[in-house]
RNA sequence: GGGCGCAUAGCUCAGCUGGGAGAGCAUCUGCCUUACAAGCAGAGGGUCAUAGGUUCGAGCCCUAUUGUGCCCACCA
């Protein structure tokens, strides 16, 4: 392979054909295994209709290395696929295209058409997105894929409904919900959002009857007068005591409502009057509800007046609300208009603003679910990473109100509720039903369907079989981690850990590694209007799969943000290149046909030097990933095969493949051995060009993805070899530093003069040091006798190195630079003689710290004596 | 109103259980040294937001402050 190879690593003519391969040889199926553990993740299901963007793209990456990882370590590793119906989603774009194309709505098509538009639709895209994943070069198992509306979860959608409903954990009732009045459906809580907005507080004059009295009420809402049923005030209010009971006339209504005493209204906030309105504010619901008033519905669901607002019924809210402050102030009874910034709900699909409304809807009673939900997280049993994220959970879990989840939208689970024609029976059924259990009669089904995320919360369990009793499910539930981001705890996660624990009896997953948003490279959130996404399968296709996901890996935390910018793509091409080359030069150079280690009799000292900082790499980033700590093994990892593999080791043991025996031999091993496996700790980051180049290094079984894990081997520590490398690269440092200062060219090679007492080791160094130092001769002795007046020193721990450099030498330069060189040692000298001489350090600090603080003093003690030296021969 | 982040080199960010401040990009110098110019060898650049505290020792722990961002609640 070797000869042909380009000098740039090129993706495009590999990635395909890699995971092809893959896919074809079956490696991402993971069957239950007894011998081995499970390891599992659920991907948090993408909207069938989707496209995949860069959220997405980090989301895939992470549990793409999480995956691999474990089932390199030998667990029975499954990442289970697959898609969510995405209810209002999904909906909205059907709905716009037939409006698009046809100029329908969906009420034109009626319901059974129209859901067969939608159907046609998810298979039309529905494997857009899977398609995107898998160029991400994502390991799951393909075979096991779900939809949340397929046969399996639609099943367990309906056991868990009819199952929570005979409990009493869900319940139909008429409360104050989310009204989007653009989707015209109820939402839940969790699907509002809160946007500030600047908005007038109108002061309105309610006459009392019979009297030229009159209250102020102040409203920020003023249409909504129109179904006022109250006004209230505080009992403890002394301005207002004499008016609680009496009765007002509602302006341009004229309908009579009374004042009232509430322990909810504020005598400082306002003019400590309130309308109640208990069909459109939760608070006043609930004050209506304490008082017997009436609930005046006002809006349509289309948040038009309807035909409550006489003169204004059929005017869109806003277009009535200026109507109405119009007529008010012809009436004089408009007093003021105050500016007021306030929190407005927005429909998180929408944009649109949602209206509180009293309506009959489908409730899940929190309250049972959410305290062993709570439990199970101050147990430890789920654990979030990074840990700040449980007190979001729990704060939320403490304070969950009851779970509006039936949807007026046609796309989704149909509630399995029945009504009778003719009795008027409800009937809640796992099973479709035709007539009335109770008279017989022709029964018709709810016309709601329910909340996307009601399935999506079964999807640890209903995608392993539930409510069957599978062995899947027996084997690898509860999952070990979910992987996902920060904003959808209170949508999913808690969801599922609650649903988790009342149908399974078990927590859904083990850990919850949570992720920060990908933002623009401005840090702005990437968003379709502001047009400031980058597709990552752009990036993929620019510069590789494994360049995005290394980008991606690269410099993040747990729980942070990141910044997404184009030179950070190119960094992570370029060290996909880097390892190309190295592998490429490997390669070039290689007879042996067996990946093995040598003999370790016969390692040099730059043999041993790799090997021991390998197997430390080994061992920490196998400790890194056990701990989702991606971020800082992926950055050892390229420290350790860009610094240490090749700038040092490979420059280090180029002149070997110039001899022949058993030192060629060893350095060939000791590469094939080191990139190869380094390669395997790579992989899970970067799966394709770590496959391409270990199938053309010599070794063993069928693809490196189901390779073995290596491990930590105590043969290969060495710390002498490490030290005594330390050493020596240093020598070569201070060389090659000298020489550039000086601006002696590099290829200009001069000759050097080693005074030391450690004779052996620059013995052994002397090849390095005019290989890499670019010296000409290297003479090693234990005296200054018989060195050329005119040099430059350098100083090193073991050695002081002398370059005679007579007519290259800038005296002053020289002068300058051991001058800083010396100033350098005498502050490091102080710092640490400060220390050694504070009893405080000596007596408390480990012996170890102490003893490493003795011997650098020692070391830059000696440094300063030759650098003063050096000195005064100059001056 | 409550909660949670962030503040470290010019820019973007790492820094894992407290033990001599790091990377990428950018800048400057010199190199096409046949694995790699998507590269190599060097250099400069940081009172780790501020003020206290704990500790022999603090970027890391505690308290307060400032700036900034997010989440939740929703006083009409």
């Amino acid at each position: 392979m070797a000869e042909e190879l380009s000098k740039v690593y090129d993706p495009k003519a590999v990635e395909d054909r890699i995971y092809s391969n893959w896919v074809n040889k079956g490696y991402f199926h993971t069957k239950v295994d007894k011998n081995k553990e499970p390891f599992t993740i659920v991907i948090p299901p993408p909207n069938v209709t989707g496209q995949l963007h860069m959220g997405h793209a980090l989301d895939e990456t992470f549990q793409d290395i999480i995956i691999r990882a474990k089932r390199m370590q030998g667990y029975a590793a499954l990442w289970l696929p697959g898609t969510d119906h995405a209810g209002i989603a999904t909906q909205i774009k059907v709905e716009e295209n037939l409006r698009k194309e046809k100029g329908l709505t969906r009420h034109d098509l009626g319901r059974e058409e129209f859901l067969k538009l939608v159907w046609d639709w998810k298979e039309k895209f529905g494997n857009r997105i899977i398609n995107q994943i898998k160029k991400l070069g994502c390991s799951c198992d393909w075979d096991r894929e779900r939809f949340t509306m397929d046969e399996g979860c639609s099943k367990a959608v309906r056991e868990v409904f009819v199952n929570l409903y005979n409990k009493g954990l869900i319940y139909r009732g008429n409360r104050i919900i989310n009204w989007c009045p653009c989707c015209t459906t109820a939402l839940s809580d969790a699907e509002v959002e809160y946007a500030e907005q600047a908005g007038n507080f109108w002061h309105i004059k309610y006459p009392v009857k019979d009297s030229d009295q009159f209250v102020i009420i102040a409203t920020t809402r003023p249409e909504t007068l129109l179904g006022d049923t109250a006004v209230a005030v505080n009992p403890e209010d002394e301005r207002y005591k004499d008016l609680v009971g009496k009765t007002l006339v509602l302006p341009l209504v004229g309908r009579e409502i009374p004042v009232i005493a509430d322990e909810y209204v504020d005598k400082e906030f306002g003019t400590g009057c309130v309308k109640i309105t208990p069909a459109h504010d939760p608070n006043d619901f609930e004050v209506g509800l304490r008082h017997n008033l009436e609930q005046i519905k006002v809006l349509n669901d289309d948040a038009t007046i309807n035909a409550y607002g006489g003169k204004y019924q059929g005017m869109d809210r806003y277009e009535a609300r200026k109507a109405m402050i119009a007529d008010l102030d012809e009436l004089g009874l408009l007093v003021k208009i105050e500016e007021h910034t306030h929190n407005v709900g927005q429909c998180y699909r929408c944009g649109t603003t949602v209206e509180p409304i009293t309506s009959n809807q489908w409730f899940v009673k929190m309250e049972p679910l959410a305290k062993p939900a709570v439990e199970v997280v101050k147990k430890g049993d789920v654990s979030f990473i990074p840990e700040r994220f449980s007190k979001t959970y729990m704060n939320w879990m403490e304070n969950v109100h009851d779970w509006c989840i039936s949807r007026q939208l046609w796309w989704g689970h149909r509630i399995p509720a029945f009504y009778c024609q003719d009795c008027g029976e409800m009937t809640v059924s796992k099973t479709d039903i035709d007539t009335c259990p109770k008279c017989g009669g022709a029964v018709k089904q709810e016309d709601d369907v329910l909340d996307t995320w009601f399935s999506s919360a079964l999807w640890p369990f209903s995608t392993l079989g539930w409510p069957e009793k599978t062995e899947d499910l027996d084997y690898f539930y509860p999952t070990s981690v979910l992987v996902t981001g920060y904003d959808i705890i209170f949508f999913w996660v808690a969801r599922m850990i609650f649903s988790g624990l009342e149908h399974i009896g078990k927590e859904p997953f083990k850990h919850v590694y949570i992720h920060g948003l990908v933002r623009d490279s401005q840090g702005r959130k990437m968003s379709k209007s502001l047009g400031n996404g980058i597709d990552p399968l752009e990036i993929v296709e620019q510069y590789g799969a494994d360049a995005l996901r290394f980008t991606l890996a690269t410099g993040n935390s747990p729980g942070n943000d990141m910044r997404f910018y184009m030179e950070r793509v190119e960094a992570s091409r370029n060290f996909a290149n880097k390892i190309w080359n190295a592998s490429r030069f490997v390669m070039m150079n290689l007879s042996i046909d067996k990946n093995e280690l040598p003999d370790l009799s016969k390692l040099h000292i730059e043999d041993k030097w790799i090997l021991h900082k390998y197997n430390e790499l080994v061992r920490e980033v196998t400790e890194n990933l056990d701990k989702y700590e991606l971020g800082i093994a992926v950055q050892k990892l390229y420290d350790f095969i860009w610094d240490e593999f090749c700038d040092w080791y490979i420059e280090l043991v180029k002149p070997r493949f110039s001899e022949t025996g058993d030192s060629n031999e060893t350095a060939q091993k000791v590469l094939t051995y080191v990139l190869s496996n380094t390669l395997k700790l790579l992989h899970p980051f970067m799966p394709f060009i770590t496959e391409e180049i270990w199938q053309a290094l010599p070794h063993e079984g069928e693809s490196i993805m189901i390779s073995e894990w290596p491990k930590y081997n105590e043969a290969l520590v060495n710390v002498e070899a490490e030290q005594d490398m330390t050493v020596i690269m240093e020598a070569i440092k201070g060389v090659r530093n000298v020489k550039n200062e000086m601006n002696v060219p590099p290829s200009k090679k001069v000759k050097l003069f080693v005074v030391t007492e450690a004779e052996g080791l620059f013995t052994q160094a002397t090849a390095f040091l005019e290989k890499l130092a670019s010296a000409s001769e290297v003479d090693i002795r234990a005296h200054k006798a018989g060195i050329p007046e005119n040099v430059v020193s350098v100083v090193n721990p073991k050695a002081e190195i002398l370059l005679p450099l007579d007519e290259l030498v800038d005296k002053e330069k020289e002068i300058e630079r051991l001058t800083k060189e010396k100033a350098k040692l005498e502050g490091e000298i102080k710092r640490v003689e400060g220390k050694l001489s504070n009893k405080g350090f000596t007596d408390k600090a480990p012996a170890a710290v102490v003893e490493e603080e003795r011997q650098k003093g020692e070391k830059y003690k000696a440094m300063l004596e030759k650098v003063l030296e050096s000195l005064a021969k100059m001056q």
